[in-house]
DNA sequence: CCGATTTTGACAACCATTTTCATTTTGGCG
DNA sequence: CGCCAAAATGAAAATGGTTGTCAAAATCGG
């Protein structure tokens, strides 16, 4: 009961960095897959909610998925240019988070934390700035 | 040329959290300003451009404003019940996204560090959880 | 006070996401 | 295989925050 789940997945597995909900079924239809936008949805949230893929928010408010490698804990550290993607992991952050909360007596503490950069082959390319 | 702007800006400084543009608007009227709407969201984005207050997505992707009390970098820990939020620092974390993008070669490194937990008042408070 | 410029705000337009709901697919069972 | 029930699917409509439009009102300069 999951091919269409499966299909969104795979997709996602074969994009760099994040991608929102409509890119993938803008991609899944490139493909000539037969799916619609509400099933897109509905498979990236049900994988999200098992895990299987991390999700964050766009400056614009956008959702955008990825299918990490690992799925134990870890950070991005995403190109805004080309939205290549590294991830990145960060036991000092993780600590800080849970001293600083606990610090004001704060429990069940949880963190975001991302990051944004240039990536190298971005930087010497042309483009932009100078 | 920023009656109103002051009036956004004020409204935010009696907030103890986050507030959305919503919010905003509608605790405005309560205290019957004349004010719409559309002014408010643009008020806010100034204030949020010009650096007079803080700004982050919610879960649902919705945009909350803080009035905070230092204007230089810092980050935020949110009661994810209440809503109270403490401005901290990070000089650590600070580095070490400084450190995570370098390493891989990135540049202009900028990142979002946003701290979530519920707070003591709450964690004792009745509700939800056991 | 007059015209130019900026600000304002009611309302329409946008657009990602969600909901609705009828149809299709899937699975168990005789 | 045929049948019924539950789950999945997707087209279209509804939602809802945010932005764009544009005419009226406030403000400024002279």
């Amino acid at each position: 009961m999951t091919t269409r789940r499966d299909a969104v997945h795979d997709t996602l597995r074969k994009s760099e960095g994040f991608r929102s909900a409509q890119d993938v079924y803008a991609e899944m239809r490139l493909h000539g897959a037969k799916i619609g936008l509400t099933t897109v949805y509905r498979a990236l949230q049900a994988l999200a909610d098992g895990g299987q893929v991390d999700v964050l928010r766009t400056d614009e408010g956008e959702s955008v998925y990825r299918a990490c490698a690992s799925e134990v804990h870890h950070h991005h550290l995403v190109c805004r240019r080309c939205g290549h993607t590294v991830e990145v992991a960060g036991p000092a952050v993780e600590r800080w988070a849970e001293a600083v909360g606990s610090e004001h007596g704060f429990t069940e503490i949880t963190h975001t934390v991302e990051v944004f950069g240039t990536c190298a082959s971005c930087s010497s390319a042309p483009a932009k700035v100078g």
